[in-house]
DNA sequence: CTTATTTAGACAAATGTTAGACAAGATGAG
DNA sequence: CTCATCTTGTCTAACATTTGTCTAAATAAG
């Protein structure tokens, strides 16, 4: 308020909700506002002329012609907005477009979703193959959502995102596929895979977490972590992700800290970037920081030379998915009998 | 960028969205700021200078004319910039109706909407660096998932993920929080904006895209990105999230091919890894790439050298999530004018 | 040499001013 | 009910001011 400033018509209209020739119709005609002048004859307000104005503006969308408030002092303007009714007007509007935005899409609960039975996962990952040629995304995520409620999170994982993946890093190789496209198509991936992960871990709130995951330094594929995650979750084992990237004794400090019986260590055979140390370094200084009751396991296809290890544990090598799943499988069934 | 403290005339303009022409004319005729000269008669900027210039740049578009505010002291712009009717867009604006609405009689004296809103985001960041510091994930889901039914995607991106990034920058730092605990948060801060992202992406089905957004190879921070996505749906203009670690070439053929009329680079202060070429190599290679039509838009801290850049293109720096929103929402007016 | 930056001045687009006109809706008398 | 009148927001026309951009010539930087 102390900070006197003198504002210009198109301030004033802004601040006050009311357009520039509204203002001046109203100085010209009920005198509602009489702002002093420049020196070359401009209009300049000041603040408490916007306030005057804006319980004139609030005052008419309330009903009241401008022609019996404007000569009002101010004190009677705000004693009739104090009064005023509860009013619905522009604050239910606004309320409404905030709907509207915010929820311009409608619950699909009764489209014919049946249309869609005609997937199979080859079809599928076909047409999301296709779409990413023709950086047709929409096609791409809707397709990912159609699947989504097609499939259990672990069929999706497994039969689409999984082939998906693969077929992509061909495709990149060969130069059908742009950078810009497999990372297109990496986002895309990644949030369906997080919705389908949270989705699963939901169910298992509360549980301990039973195998932390994690990828060596320098190694960024999270995909594979990812899917593994999946894949744990949706056999009642609640998965640790800890992404890729994680330095040997981290990894083994949050395994310490959260209590988790296995540590899965994912790994890559083509690392990006430079790896401050080769695998067998970091499994020699992940395995002797680890307590001794954690089970060791070596997920995907890096280049481990296992013979030249020499662990006190006994490791577990899980290359493919396939595999990761079927050692879940029996972890599961001996978790349920005991 | 970088903020050496001796800043031309160019990157001052590019730092502030001014043109040099402007700022000159603004200098001479309003003092609006009053760089020292080099030995030569260069003018040389100081970091304050771009702040006052961008508080000056700010009100101008509230519609201040530029001869009222430039005279004024930096505190009194501040003050101003204060009492600046929200955005349009903005979420807050319906939260301080909404407030308004309850008590009527309120004026300007105090300002009512940071209470409802700071208080509980500033819980929100308190409760989930607590649920990090003791490993439990499963509040933090929580947490995230009772923000993301409160707030808008936006203000849960901008007020709460934002701060709890920094935050836990700070943290990592200081050694509170361990890698593994950071890369936790990562996992579930990425699917939580993930989930956002899609959410209003949803809402904006079958719309070109228009503002392309990727970070520069080597450079790994992608929540930035997503954050600057998210804000870009938000105000309903798409986003085309291509990710982190993109080469110049596909990120200039991903927006020729998908017809973006913006390119935003994301940029970071300090790349983890290797980078293969500077930011201002990598500017240069991407503009000669792109089509001529289309804006180029710089974000994030990166330490870009503006001034020894030589692009044929009128480049802007957007340093914090706030600029980029400030000029989204300029953009959105644009367009819905025309 | 080539590209930027500086100055001063010029110019054009945007914005503001007045006076008045017009149309849609409300009001009121016959 | 009908018709004339009043209200009120918007618009036009003609002119003034403000403001962003541009030109040109000289100097500096690389």
């Amino acid at each position: 308020m102390s900070h006197s400033s003198h504002l210009s018509v198109k301030a004033v209209s802004i601040l006050a909700g009311v357009s520039p020739h509204t203002l001046r119709a109203w100085e010209k005609r009920y005198r509602a506002v009489e702002p002093r002048r420049s020196d070359t004859g401009r209009r300049v307000y000041r603040p408490s002329d916007v306030e005057r104005l804006r319980l004139l503006v609030r005052l008419v969308d309330a009903g009241h012609s401008i022609s019996t408030v404007a000569s009002r002092p101010d004190s009677e303007l705000a004693a009739l907005c104090e009064n005023l009714p509860p009013e619905r007007g522009s604050y239910a509007r606004s309320a409404q477009e905030r709907l509207a935005r915010t929820e311009p899409s409608q619950s699909s609960g009764s489209n014919p979703r049946m249309s869609a039975l005609s997937d199979s996962t080859g079809e599928t990952l076909a047409e999301v193959i296709d779409s990413i040629r023709h950086f047709n995304l929409d096609r791409i995520s809707e397709c990912f959502a159609r699947s989504q409620e097609l499939f259990h999170p672990r069929t999706f994982a497994l039969e689409i995102i999984g082939p998906i993946l693969s077929e992509m890093g061909v495709l990149v190789d060969r130069g059908v596929l742009g950078i810009s496209q497999e990372h297109l198509l990496s986002v895309q991936v990644r949030g369906a895979l997080g919705a389908a992960l949270e989705k699963l871990d939901r169910g298992l709130r509360n549980q301990p977490h039973a195998l932390a995951l994690a990828g060596a330094e320098g190694d960024m594929h999270e995909f594979g972590l990812l899917l593994g995650a999946i894949l744990c979750a949706s056999r009642g084992i609640r998965p640790l992700l800890l992404g890729p990237n994680l330095p040997p004794q981290d990894f083994a400090e949050a395994v310490r800290k959260s209590g988790t019986r296995i540590a899965l260590l994912g790994t890559t055979p083509l690392p990006l970037g430079e790896m401050p140390r080769t695998y067998e370094e970091y499994l020699t200084e992940l395995e002797s920081n680890l307590p001794p009751e954690t089970e060791l396991w070596l997920g995907g296809r890096g280049d481990v030379k296992l013979g030249s290890l020499n662990l006190k544990r006994h490791i577990r090598a899980l290359v493919t998915l396939e595999m990761l799943d079927h050692a879940l499988s029996k972890l599961e069934s001996h978790g349920k009998a005991k």
